[in-house]
DNA sequence: GCCAACGTTGGC
DNA sequence: GCCAACGTTGGC
């Protein structure tokens, strides 16, 4: 079992949105970049659990835990020509980008970055680095555990 | 809206 | 395959 951070703009998909899907479940679409792609395309496994982060906005921090809800599999915005996402240089044949669908298991009490910063023990935490831009990143079992006691303590 | 950090592109 | 120029991210 591995654990993740995964994030997400409001405007884009908020964790109210997501708690407000049939099923409480949606494609993580429209990631645009290798690394994260590859940690999903290679690396996350059905049942895995990631934390929901919203970024680019005003609060910014962990809102919500999901579970890794299927295979990674093709992201599907990258055929659709209307789509913000749509890439001309991808093909059905031979995918560009893959993802995986998300359910929400837990709506937390929101963390902010800055409580986050706040406890040493999480200082080597990925998303904490500076100028870290990575949508996807993991999240150590150790690091989990303290994030859980922030969490529901 | 600023700007540092990082990723991508493309000419050579 | 180098690297300058450009684009994007995202906290502040």
């Amino acid at each position: 079992m591995q654990y993740w951070l995964m994030k997400s703009e409001p405007g884009e998909l908020s964790i109210d949105d997501l708690a407000n899907l049939p099923g409480k479940k949606i494609e993580w679409f429209g990631v645009r970049n290798y690394q994260a792609r590859n940690f999903m395309r290679d690396e996350m496994k059905k049942g895995d659990l990631a934390l929901f982060w919203h970024s680019s906005c005003k609060e910014p921090g962990i809102y919500g835990i999901v579970k890794i809800a299927t295979s990674p599999h093709p992201d599907s915005t990258q055929f659709v020509v209307t789509s913000h996402y749509y890439d001309p240089k991808s093909n059905i044949e031979n995918p560009r980008w893959w993802c995986v669908d998300v359910e929400l298991l837990q709506k937390t009490c929101y963390i902010s970055i800055g409580t986050l910063r706040n406890h040493p023990e999480l200082g080597d935490l990925q998303v904490l680095q500076k100028g870290n831009r990575l949508s996807v990143t993991k999240v150590s079992a150790k690091h989990w555990q303290i994030l859980n006691k922030l969490l529901n303590g």
